[in-house]
Order: C-alpha cells, then structure tokens, then sequence
DNA sequence: AATAACTCAACAAACGTTTGCATATATTAT
DNA sequence: ATAATATATGCAAACGTTTGTTGAGTTATT
C-alpha cells in the first residue's frame, strides 16, 4: 500500500523545492530546459499524479461541475450528461452528477454538498416540484457560475440553454392538422415549469392558427408518467365526443395513452393520432412507433457546458437564454392517409 | 458575490479560534455545551458550510466516489448508480460518475482523474473490450478500496458483486425448453468478460442437463448491439436447419433479433421465442414483450456502495465477490402453448 | 492550604499545492 | 573591471480544516 508520491518527495530526490517542481510542471518560463525535463521525467516515473485537493484549496476552487437532474434513467438526461461530459473532460473538469428525483429537499442537499466540495460551476435542470429558486441564489451569491437547461426558472435573471418547446410543440400540433386529425387533446404538465407552459402554448397557438377551437376539456394536466398518460385517455375517450388525436408534453404519457388505446382495441393512428415529446428511446420501439419530438439532449449538454466556461472566464454576469430548436421526428402513432371532410 | 464563510470567520466573530470551532460543530466533548451552543447558531445564522477541499486535505481523502461505468444510458446502469447514492448520500458522501464508453483508454484516464481528486474509493464496471487490469491495480495500491461490479476481472484477487449470471441464463434456457424449444442458439457475449462467458456457460449446462444437443454453429459471438442481433438472426434463419429459439446475453440484440423476425413475418413467439438479458425498460413495450433476465440494478448498487463503506473500516483486504441471484421476468417472446413432440 | 484532577479553550502544525518575492549566479553592457 | 540586466532557483506564506499538545482556570481531594 505505497504512499501516494507528492511534490516534495520529487523536489527531495531532486535536491531543489517544491515550487521548481510545480512551476517546471506547468512549464513556467523561470525553469531552465534542462531542469524541467527531469522533473518531468522524473515525475512520470514515480506515477507522480497531482493532488487536484490541494490545489483547488490553494486554488479557491476546484475543476468539478456539479450537475442535478431529476434523474439519469431518462435518454434525454442522460444524453445531456454525456454531452457536458464530453466538454468538461477536454477542459480537464471532471463531472459530479447528482439526482433529485424531483424533489425539493433533495435539490437543496445537494446546492450544499456541491458548494461544500467547491464545485467550479453548477449546471441544473429543475425538478417538475421546484417553483421557489431561492435556494439556487446561494449558488450565484458565491460567484459560482449556475446555468439552467431545459427545465428553467420562469423568470429573466438567470443563463439559460433551452429549447424552443412552443416551436416543437407547435410543429407536433401542426403535423397532426395535417394528417387530418380535428380534436387534437394535450396532455399538459405542470404550469410552473416554462417547458411545459411553452409545450401548451404552442399547441393553443397552432389550433388557433388553423381555425381550431380550443377546448378547455381537451387540456389534461397530469404528472407526465405512464400511468397518468393512460387515465388522462380513458378519461378523454369516455367523453361524448372524443378526440382523435393526442399531443402529450412526455413520450412516458403517450406510451401510456397508447397502452389505453390498444387495450380498447383502438386503432392507432388510424382512429386516434399519437405525438410524444423528447423522443425517448423507447419510442421507436412500440407498435405502433410513437411520433415524438426531439430535443438532442446531448447538443444541449454541450452548449451548457461550453456556456459555463465562457461564463467562468468572463467576470461579468448576463443573464441570457439559448434555445435550441427540437425537431419532429415522424413515426407510425400519427402517420395516418389524410381524412379531408371538406 | 459574497465570500464564503469559514471557521476563521466565525472565531473572529465569537472572539475564540479556529479549533474551538471546528470542534464545537463537532460536538467535540471537551468543549462546553454553552460555546458549542453559541458556535452552531452562528454558523446557521451565517449559513456556513464546511469546506471539504479544506477538509479533504487534511485528512488525506475525501468523502468523494468514483464510479466508472461503460455508460449511463442504460437502465441496468442507471439504476445501479441510484443505489450507489443512495447509500452513499445516506453516509454523507457523493459521487462522481464517469463514462467510459467501453473504451479502455477512458478508463485509464478517469482512473487518473479520480485518483487525482481523491476520491476514497472507486466502484467500477469494467468496458467489455478490458482485459488488463492493471491501471486499477494504481487504485489499490493507495489503499484506496476498489469495487468491481456486474463487469468484473475474471482473475480471483478483487472484490466483486456480479449478477449469478450463469444461474440466470440457466433459467431462460430452461424456461425455453419448457415451452417446448428444442434449437435453442444462443447470442454470446465476449469470452474475456466473466459475466458472457457465465452465460453461455449457462445456456450449454441448461442443454445438457436436458439432453439437448450443443451446437457450435448456434453460438453466435456478436457485440451485443441492436443492430448486431439483428444481423446474427438474419445468418441464422439462413440455415437449413434454423433455431426455433434464441437467448440472448443482452437485450439489445434480443430487440434486434425480435425485428429481424417481424420484418420476416416469422412468428414470435409462436415459431421462433426470444428471451434477454438485462430486463431492460423497453423490454415491457416491444410487442410482443421481450422475455428477460432482471439483474435489479439498483440492488448492485446499494451493494457495492454497502461493500465499499465495509472496505473502508477495515484494514485487511480480503478478496471476496457477492453472488445475487437474477430473476427471470417471463413474457410474450417467449410464452407460448407447449408443443411437446414425444 | 497545598496539591491533584478536571474542564475548557488556545496554540501550532500539518495536509500538498501554488506563487509573489527575494536571492544567487550567469550574462551582457559600459 | 564594475555595474546593470537576465536567468534560474529558493523561501515562505497562503488556502481552510482538523487535532495533538499545552496551559489557564476551576473544582475536588487530602
């Protein structure tokens, strides 16, 4: 169990002192050729690895971002992941991910342990319960650069990498008026959260734009999972005059909608249209294939971690939003021969 | 942007030192109830949070874990490192966790990189292209616990917490032969990987154990992709004597095999039965629904990270590997009338 | 009353790195 | 030859925390 080798047991072997260790290391133009060769020679062959420890200590902060998501077993989340991954290992940043299972108590644990360990940056994504962002400010207040993305905090003062969920939700709606469908139902999510009041809004504003009514009894919010996506469409379906076709804010819902219909024994997308939103893996996997929006989670990851950067190295704050447009991936759950009745 | 509070503050502030700080938060008995009541609602009133850079430092490591696995984008992994934080959190520390998208040059360098930021011990399952273990050997060197899971070194010298994964497979051979399969190939793994070689060793035991013949030609080694599933299915439908099952060690190429066959028209279950490996989420929304091994993920996880907390008290390392037990999950690619031939 | 025992808090060092400043040697200019 | 400059290295402090040791003050013991 050999001791872990430092820069003084190198500067020891090599009669002279840490600091000619260190600056020859970082290749200081003060050290002579010739010296920072051995040392660097040196240093390789005693597996000599820096205490990024001590000199985040030294340095007053560490090369860590710290990420909270509300989970990682969501393709979206965990492409956005790798994507930050990717940016901050070619900047030398390792990635501390942490989970918050949407809820509340845990974000604000882990606001604490990620200051605690010094994060470099913070870059979140809200859970769908989070409406106060207080706790976030501590972040700022420390001058420890905080990026949002996807979900936000509603209001203008903070940096942003969303995407442009009205567009995407507009372009789904859209799809769906021109495969023919009439009353297109939406399965909504939380108002508090700007995606999803964006997702609706999109969908209001496509219908409007094309002389459909909207129908308030057509808006179902639910909690976005599964289940709920299957009792929101049998709810939906027991009305008098059902809808033809769903707009869901989660392909999690939609599944679950699909769930409901092919239960009924009906026909997908030939009696009632399907169109999801995230393009989850699973996706292009049911039959038939749900029709989804896609939100390149790993674009996103990027840009946010290439956001933090920029932010680290300039000393002013401006509050901005990037957005990124989704895109409509077409699949089987709305692709369906044009019913004109005019 | 208001600089973090330290102990030094909050001494300052109550006219004693830094020590007498430190102690009071921790409860340290040879400080009097009085001050250390005085200390903590100081530091509540001044929101400190203790610097654990600082702290890291001082005593050598961290309350850090790495974890490295192939990627995060898959349930099994996923939920493996929800139970990792589970525990971990429930101990106070947290995690870093890091891809190596099966490429051994990244393991190396998140070896590195953890090593570097301290952490007190690394849990890793192994990309399927290693086979030299001796980078990892750099972490137990410095005493440092290290924790193989699901993909483990093959050699007996580590502590591991792998799935019975010959058991598992046994089961979905032997539930294939129940329904009456007789040709049943199989889709291996690499041979370099324990938990493959497992099952296939598995798959011939369940065989001979029923007197059924092994074939070598049904022993298709592929690299466990959708798409290579897909192409192994289509070479063995070609034979003049095909399958009429297939197990798979993993359920990409089980779902690859499934659309080979419904691109076919080759009826599953019915003609040709499927079962997976790895329970993974689509595995409930493919129609029919793919029979698979679940490896409870997260089970491994709290396991590991529950193993790692042992290590780290005791002193004597004692190599050691914990079996769990998988469970079949039987379903529609599989589940058919019996059709005994006898 | 003198000493022992105890309680509480301060002192100081250490963890490994980085960096401003000082110093010593070598080089060049005058 | 001497002063001015350049080059290369050493010295020491700092980051914030923790902890062994010391010391002052108080209470208990004889």
């Amino acid at each position: 169990m050999g001791k872990r080798v430092t820069i003084q047991d190198l500067a020891k072997e090599l009669n002279t002192t840490a600091s000619t260790i260190s600056r020859a290391l970082h290749d200081h133009p003060g050290i002579s050729k010739t010296m920072t060769k051995r040392v660097k020679e040196l240093a390789l062959k005693r597996n000599y690895r820096v205490n990024s420890v001590a000199s985040s200590l030294r340095a007053g902060k560490s090369k860590t971002i710290g990420v909270i998501v509300p989970m990682i077993n969501r393709d979206f989340f965990a492409n956005v992941i790798s994507g930050i991954e990717e940016i901050a290992f070619q900047n030398g940043f390792n990635v501390i991910i942490c989970q918050s299972d949407n809820k509340v108590e845990k974000e604000i644990q882990h606001i604490n342990t990620l200051i605690s360990s010094g994060v470099a940056g913070v870059l979140v994504s809200l859970g769908f319960e989070t409406s106060d962002y207080k706790p976030f400010d501590k972040i700022s207040q420390l001058g420890i650069p905080l990026i949002f993305f996807d979900r936000a905090p509603s209001h203008e003062k903070s940096i942003k990498i969303v995407n442009n969920d009205k567009a995407g939700a507009y372009k789904a709606v859209q799809h769906l008026i021109d495969m023919g469908y009439k009353r297109i139902a939406h399965l909504a999510g939380p108002d508090n959260l700007s995606l999803y009041k964006d997702r609706k809004e999109g969908y209001i504003e496509a219908l409007k734009d094309h002389g459909l009514p909207i129908e308030e009894k057509l808006i179902v919010s639910h909690n976005l999972k599964r289940e709920a996506g299957y009792e929101a469409m049998k709810k939906l379906m027991k009305y008098k005059n059902p809808p033809d076709a769903i707009f869901s804010a989660s392909d999690y819902s939609a599944l679950g909608a699909l769930l409901y219909l092919k239960e009924e024994r009906i026909k997908v997308p030939e009696e009632v249209g399907i169109v999801g939103f995230s393009n989850e893996g699973f996706t292009k996997l049911t039959g038939p294939e749900i029709t989804s929006v896609d939100q390149h989670g790993k674009e996103i990851g990027k840009y946010s971690a290439k956001v933090f950067f920029e932010e680290m190295a300039s000393d002013v704050f401006i509050p901005r939003t990037i957005i990124l447009d989704p895109k409509l991936i077409i699949r089987g759950s709305s692709l369906r021969n044009k019913k004109t009745i005019d």
